[in-house]
RNA sequence: GCGGAUGUGGCGGAAUUGGCAGACGCAGCAGACUCAAAAUCUGCCGAUGGCAACAUCGUGGGGGUUCGAAUCCCUUCAUCCGCACCA
C-alpha cells in the first residue's frame, strides 16, 4: 500500500480543524513561538517564506509534545505601499485588494499545517487594532515622546513620502531603490534617542544572533568625547566641536563646520560671502548619494577664525560637506595629523599639519599619512611625554576644570521620522487647534479612521491624499470646541509592527491594549523566528515601544523578544527569489505533487537553517522517497509482533538521542538526515529479525510528528491509537541502554590510518596496544614504535622512527 | 576603507568541537524486476596510479603548532553581507 499523501494530509487537515491540537493548556507551562508576520502582497508566499514558517512549526510542535503550551499565532502586517500603488493604479480599494491577498495567504499557510490559533488571527489595518496602534501615539505624544519638527528629511522622490533614517539603504530608498533626496517638511517625530542608552545596554542579556546585536550596537553608534567651546576671533561667538579626541587638541590647525551649521552666515566675511553661499546652496541640493560618491574632499573659507582653548592659536574656520549637520554639534575640530579625513583636507587646501602623537619609541618625523594610533604627545606644552590614551582623560578633565569642555556622549541614531504622506497608514490622532496647538484626539474618540478617498495618489507635495477630504480634516478642538483641522499624515508601516507581538495574547480585548493578566500569562515571546532584513528596522521599534510601554506600565518586561532566530535566505540561481527576477519557487505545485510533509521536512533538508540555502527542486525527490520507506516500514511491521531485541531498543534509544540532541542545537537539516540514517537501518533491523518491536515503531511514529504531523497522525492510528499523537509526550533515551559491546577505532602509524580493530568496550589498554600492534606488523618497513598513544574508545596512533 | 560571515566530491551538505574526511540526500553509472517504461530494490560513485591487494594525494592557497588538523595559530586569496566622511 502506498502514502496516499493527498488523501491522507487532506483527511487530517479536516479533523485539526475541529479539533486544534494544542488547546488544552489546563496547568502546562506556557511557550511562546512567534513568526514575524507577513505583508500579504500579491505575489503569494514563496518556497523562502515557507522555510521560516516551517521551522517555527517544527519548533512548536516539539514544545506540544514536550508538554508545553503553545501559543503560535499567525497576523498580517496589512498596511504599506504596494496596496496602494495597485489602487492608484487600478482603481481598486486597498482594503479590498489586501483583504484578496490575505485570502491567498491563508490558503497558502493552512497548506503548511502549521498550528496557528486563526482565533488570534490580527490585522494592522483593522479599525479595531489600530485603534491601539493610535492609543500608543496620543500616550507618547503625552509624554512628550512624540513631538512635531520642521527640518530637512529623507525623501523618497518615487514614493512621495518621508523616510525614517533606518529606511535609507546607502542612500536609497529601502523599499524601491530610488536614490534619497533632503526636503524640508513638517514631520511627526518619535524620540527614539531617548532610549539610546537603554536600547544598547539591555543587547547583552539577549539571546540573538551576535550579528543584528552589532548591527543594531553599531546603529546606536555611542561614542565617549568632549564638546570644546572655540572662540571666535573678533567676535563675542563661541563654537562648539564634539570630539572623541581631546588628546589631540593641540594639533588643531582648522575648524570646519557643516554647511548647514546655523552660525556659517554669521562669521562669513564679505569678501568669502558669495562663495561661502554658493557653497552652501549645491550642497543643500545633493543627495547622499551624491556626497558619498565625491571622493575629493570640497570646503570654502569663511574668512573668520577661531582660537584654539588650549593655546591661543588663531585657526581658520572652513565649511564641508563632510561634517555632518545633524552629528555631535555639526562642527568639528581639525586634527590632520591624527585623522585621516581632516589629513586630506588639509592637503588639498593647503593647511598646516602639526604632530602631537608619536609612536612609542620612534623620533618624530614628516608624516605622510595620518597617524590614528596610540602613542607619546608631543608638541602639546605641559601635556608632553604622557601616553595619548592617559591624556585624553587628562585634557578632557582639564577643559572641564578650566569651564572651555565638557565630557560627553554622543549617539548616531537619529529622532525616528514618524510621519507618512500617504494614505493607506494609520491617521496620527492629532487635531490642530489655532488657540491649543497640536491636540491628541481624546481617547474614547479613537479609532480616528481612514475616510474614503476619490485619489489614493500621494501629492508629492509633502501632504497626504487626506488632506484633500475637506469633510474630514474640518473639525472641532476637543480642548477648546473652536475650529480646527485634523493631522493629515499617517503612520509608517513599522507602527503597527511594533507591538502586534502583544496583541495576539489578547486579541479581542476592547478595553484596553492588553490585560495584565493575559500580559503575564504569555510574553515575553520565548522564540522570535524570520528573517534578518528587519535587524535594524522593526527589531529596533519593537524594542522602543516595548520600553516605552513599560514605562507607562503597560507591560512589566523591557525586551520583548528573548530568543531571536534569523532563518536563512533560499535562493534560486544564486539570487533572492523575486518576481522580477523570475526565480520564483511557488509551495503549491511541490505540495500537490509530493505533499505537505514532503515539502516540510524538505525546506529543512536543503541547509543549515541559519545559513542561504540554493534551492533545487529535484532534490525534494529524497525525502518524498524517505516518507514512503517509513511509511512501508511501519505499516509492513506494525502487526509483527516481536519483542524488542538488544540491538533494536539501543537503536531506539540512539535515535531518540541522536534527534532530540541535534533538535535542540536547531540543527534542523541533521536531524532530517539522522531520521533517514536511522529509517535504514531498522529497515535492515526488521529482516533480519522478522519484524520491529512496538515501542520502537512507536518511538518513530512520534519524533516524527513535528515534521510530518499529517503521516505520523495517520500512521499513529493505525497502529491502533484513538487519540492525536500530539497527545504524546517527547520520547526520553537512557545513555546506559545506548552503550555497544564492543566498538571498532582506528588504528594510525604516524597519524594515517592503516586499518580499523575491534575492541571491547572496556577494553584494557594493553590489549588494545596489542590488537593495533598486530594489525600494523609487517607494514613498518623495519621502522621501530617510539611512542603508542590511545585515546581510549577513540584511536590508536603509533609512532615510529 | 572598516566590520562580519562563508569556502569540504558533479551538486546540497555531514563530521560527537583536535581523533577513521565525505554521513544523509540529489545527480550519474551498472544490475534485478518488467513485453516496455515508470516506480521499487541491489551495488558502485573525491583524484591519480594499479588487473588487483594496495599506494600516494586531498577540506580555497602558503606556512606553523601537535603523535594526530576541515577543526587551533599566522598569512594570503575569493565570494557574500552589513556600515560607510559619525570627527
Amino acid at each position: 500500500m502506498r502514502y496516499d499523501h493527498k488523501k491522507i494530509e487532506e483527511k487530517w487537515r479536516k479533523i485539526w480543524k475541529e479539533n486544534p491540537i494544542n488547546q488544552d493548556g489546563e496547568g502546562k507551562k506556557k511557550y511562546y513561538c512567534l513568526d514575524m508576520f507577513p505583508y500579504p502582497s500579491g505575489n503569494g508566499l514563496h518556497v523562502g517564506h515557507w522555510r521560516g514558517y516551517v521551522l517555527s512549526d517544527v519548533w512548536s510542535r516539539y514544545k506540544v509534545l514536550q508538554n508545553y503550551y503553545v501559543l503560535h499565532p499567525m497576523g498580517w502586517d496589512a498596511f504599506g505601499l504596494p496596496a496602494e500603488n495597485d489602487a492608484i493604479k487600478k482603481g481598486i480599494h486597498p482594503k479590498v485588494g489586501t483583504a484578496r491577498n490575505i485570502a491567498n495567504f491563508k490558503r497558502q499557510l493552512r497548506e503548511i499545517s502549521a498550528i496557528y490559533d486563526w482565533d488570534r488571527e490580527i490585522n494592522t489595518t483593522d479599525p479595531e487594532y489600530y485603534k491601539w496602534t493610535q492609543w500608543i501615539f496620543v500616550k507618547m505624544f503625552e509624554k512628550g515622546l512624540a513631538y512635531e519638527k520642521e527640518m530637512p528629511i529623507n525623501w523618497c522622490p518615487s514614493c512621495k513620502t518621508g523616510l525614517a533614517n533606518e529606511e535609507v539603504v546607502g542612500g536609497t530608498c529601502e523599499r524601491c531603490g530610488s536614490v534619497v533626496t533632503k526636503k524640508n517638511l513638517r514631520q511627526w517625530m518619535l524620540k527614539i534617542t531617548a532610549y539610546a542608552e537603554r536600547l544598547l545596554n539591555d543587547l547583552k542579556d539577549l539571546d540573538w544572533p551576535e550579528k543584528v546585536k552589532k548591527m543594531q550596537t553599531d546603529w546606536i553608534g555611542k561614542s565617549y568625547g568632549a564638546e570644546i567651546d572655540f572662540k571666535v576671533d573678533g567676535l563675542d561667538k563661541k563654537i562648539k566641536v564634539f570630539t572623541t579626541r581631546p588628546d589631540t587638541l593641540y594639533g588643531a590647525t582648522f575648524m570646519v563646520l557643516a554647511p548647514e551649521h546655523e552660525m556659517v552666515s554669521e562669521i562669513t566675511t564679505d569678501e568669502q560671502r558669495q562663495a561661502v553661499e554658493e557653497y552652501v546652496f549645491k550642497a543643500s541640493t545633493k543627495s547622499a548619494v551624491d556626497r558619498m560618491a565625491d571622493k575629493e574632499k570640497t570646503g570654502v573659507f569663511t574668512g573668520s577664525y577661531a582660537i584654539n582653548p588650549l593655546n591661543g592659536k588663531k585657526i581658520p574656520i572652513w565649511i564641508s560637506d563632510y561634517v555632518l549637520a545633524d552629528y555631535g554639534t555639526g562642527a568639528i575640530m581639525c586634527v590632520p595629523a591624527h585623522d585621516e579625513r581632516d589629513f586630506a583636507f588639509a592637503r588639498k587646501f593647503n593647511l598646516p599639519i602639526i604632530q602631537v602623537i608619536k609612536k612609542e619609541g620612534e623620533e618624530e618625523k614628516e608624516l605622510t599619512e595620518a597617524y590614528t594610533e596610540d602613542g607619546i604627545m608631543i608638541n602639546s606644552g605641559i601635556f608632553d611625554g604622557i601616553s595619548s590614551k592617559e591624556a585624553k582623560e587628562v585634557i578632557a578633565n582639564y577643559l572641564q576644570e578650566q569651564g572651555i569642555g565638557e565630557k560627553t556622549v554622543n549617539y548616531k541614531l537619529r529622532d525616528w521620522v514618524f510621519s507618512r504622506q500617504r494614505y493607506w497608514g494609520e491617521p496620527i490622532p492629532i487635531i490642530h487647534c489655532p488657540k491649543c496647538g497640536a491636540v491628541a484626539v481624546p481617547e474614547e474618540e479613537l479609532p480616528v479612521t481612514l475616510p474614503e478617498v476619490e485619489s489614493y495618489e500621494p501629492t508629492g507635495t509633502g501632504e497626504s491624499p487626506l488632506a484633500a477630504i475637506e469633510e474630514w480634516v474640518n473639525t472641532t478642538c476637543p480642548k477648546c470646541g473652536g475650529k480646527a483641522k485634523r493631522e493629515t499624515n499617517t503612520m509608517p508601516q513599522w507602527a503597527g509592527s511594533s507591538w502586534y507581538f502583544l496583541r495576539y495574547a489578547d486579541p479581542h480585548n476592547d478595553k484596553e491594549l492588553i490585560s495584565k493578566e493575559k500580559m503575564k500569562e504569555w510574553l515575553p515571546v520565548d522564540i522570535y523566528v524570520g528573517g534578518i532584513e528587519h535587524a535594524v528596522l522593526h527589531l529596533l521599534y519593537a524594542r522602543f515601544y516595548t520600553k516605552f510601554l513599560y514605562d507607562i506600565g503597560v507591560v512589566d518586561f523591557e525586551e520583548p523578544f528573548k530568543r531571536l532566530f534569523n532563518q536563512g535566505m533560499i535562493t534560486k540561481d544564486g539570487a533572492k527569489m523575486s518576481k522580477s527576477k523570475g526565480n520564483v519557487v511557488s509551495p503549491d505545485e511541490l505540495v500537490e505533487k509530493y505533499g505537505a510533509d514532503s515539502l516540510r521536512m524538505y525546506e529543512l533538508f536543503v541547509g543549515p537553517p541559519e545559513l542561504d540555502s540554493e534551492w533545487d527542486d529535484r532534490g525534494i525527490d529524497g525525502v518524498y522517497r524517505f516518507i514512503n520507506k517509513v511509511w512501508k516500514l511501519i505499516i509492513d511491521n506494525k502487526d509483527s509482533n516481536v519483542k524488542a531485541t538488544k540491538e533494536m531498543e539501543r537503536t531506539r534509544h540512539k535515535l531518540i538521542y541522536e534527534i532530540t540532541t541535534r533538535m535542540n542545537e536547531f540543527h534542523l537539516n541533521t536531524v532530517v538526515s539522522g531520521f533517514m540514517e536511522y529509517t535504514n537501518k531498522l529497515i535492515d533491523i526488521a529482516k533480519k529479525s522478522n519484524g520491529l518491536d512496538k515501542e520502537t515503531i512507536e518511538t518513530m511514529i512520534i519524533l516524527l510528528a513535528p515534521f510530518t504531523p499529517h503521516l505520523s497522525e495517520e500512521l499513529w492510528e493505525l497502529t491502533g491509537h484513538n487519540e492525536s499523537v500530539f497527545k504524546q509526550s517527547w520520547p526520553v533515551y537512557d545513555e546506559e541502554k545506548m552503550k555497544e559491546d564492543s566498538i571498532e577505532i582506528a588504528v594510525q602509524v604516524n597519524g594515517k590510518l592503516k586499518g580499523t580493530i575491534e575492541i571491547g568496550i572496556d577494553e584494557a589498554k594493553e590489549s588494545v596496544l596489542e590488537k593495533a600492534k598486530a594489525l600494523v606488523e609487517g607494514k613498518l618497513d623495519g621502522k621501530n614504535i617510539i611512542k603508542e598513544i590511545y585515546v581510549p574508545g577513540k584511536i590508536v596512533n603509533l609512532v615510529v622512527k
